[in-house]
DNA sequence: CTCCATACTAAGCGGTTGCTTAGGTCTAAG
DNA sequence: CTTAGACCTAAGCAACCGCTTAGTATGGAG
């Protein structure tokens, strides 16, 4: 089954980089079915299935199963953290609420590659993990990094900023488990929603 | 490899009711090993060697591998419900308070159990999930109802009920992904941390 | 036209999977 | 001692796994 639905058309854009086209049919197959199944219950026949080729032709563009995991992993997370540092305000509360809604807003509108991001890294090698690993450091400072700055502009009242961090991406990142496109809100009314509880949290000085 | 840690010790109250001795060592051996690995990716074969038995000797106790999962599921949705219902604050901010430090410590505590009850829905029978996703809707109405109270009584200000009741338990339940025993917080910790932050979601007018 | 690299498929290999079958061992009642 | 039944194991079956090999179709360069 091939899938040319708006939903895949989005993805799209997160993949762009990836060449040549088949290649990039082929990962695009094995996130949704990875997100679906579960890396490990997924296989390489269901993958080159959705991807409508053979299942040799999976090992023409990568070496394994778990390559095709990694560079979605990789490039899922590179994703995730040029969507939060990418915020433009300056003022902190401001600043913050803006990265949040972003950062919780694509976890809904990519919870099928957010999911593989999150759920699946016990599954990459030693080597791979730590590549992620390391993105995922960035991720955690980038968010840090804006509570503290808050913090020391007498924005925010926080008692613990490492323990406001931790809940902060919990929350966001925990969207791309329960989402599901047919439920009740938007990824914009998520990301609005989390970004005025998210200012709740920080105690911002209104 | 039997365990007898203490940590056993501990799920053993857990899955106290589960007869006879052998099925539940069976029990235990399985949570162990979906937690770690994953329900597809743990086969029959783990389970038994963990729990000391033959593989053969799972189907003694039980119908298949997915119904290891079901009971597992089961019980572990049904227990953190009695978490979190057995509160005996009367006082509505106090009361929150001491759900979600329950709830929260609980998903730390027993992270093992609460991933496979969290991240495995997917790989139950439809029978079966049905059964689950009812416990599931308790649990979310437990929570609703306990922040209606506090609305009603006036002592908290919350503009998005059914928004609020998501995110502390999403915000709880995510602490079984990244609670690790090593980290730097303990399980008492993170359940006073995250009163904190959810009685400042809320908006208590202390 | 020949040549050759790229992109793909049909077929299948060795190994592993969930689960079954047939039979062995223990305890305790008669 | 015999017997019943609960509990467990050794061995293995059919199906399926990730991945490989050998070979085919295509299209551009000389």
């Amino acid at each position: 089954m091939t899938t040319t639905s708006s939903e895949f058309a989005l993805l799209d854009e997160t993949w762009s980089s990836v060449t040549p086209p088949a290649a990039r049919r082929m990962l695009i197959a094995a996130a949704a079915a990875f997100s679906v199944r579960g890396y490990h219950a997924t296989t390489t026949r269901d993958i080159a299935a959705q991807a409508g080729m053979s299942p040799a032709a999976v090992y023409i563009h990568y070496r394994s199963k778990e390559e095709l995991l990694f560079q979605i992993s990789r490039i899922g997370h590179a994703t995730s953290l040029s969507v939060l540092t990418s915020v433009s305000e300056v003022d902190p509360a401001e600043r913050l609420a803006a990265a949040v809604r972003a950062f919780a807003s694509w976890h809904a509108e990519y919870h099928t590659t957010a999911r593989v991001v999150q759920y699946e890294l016990s599954a990459l090698t030693p080597e791979h993990l730590a590549e992620v690993v390391e993105l995922r450091r960035r991720i955690e400072t980038a968010v840090r990094d804006m509570i503290t700055d808050g913090v020391r502009a007498g924005a925010f009242d926080v008692p613990d900023v490492r323990g406001a961090t931790l809940a902060v991406l919990s929350l966001c990142i925990d969207v791309a488990r329960w989402y599901q496109p047919s439920g009740r809100r938007t990824p914009a009314e998520i990301g609005d929603l989390y970004a005025d509880l998210v200012l709740r949290m920080v105690g911002t000085t209104t």
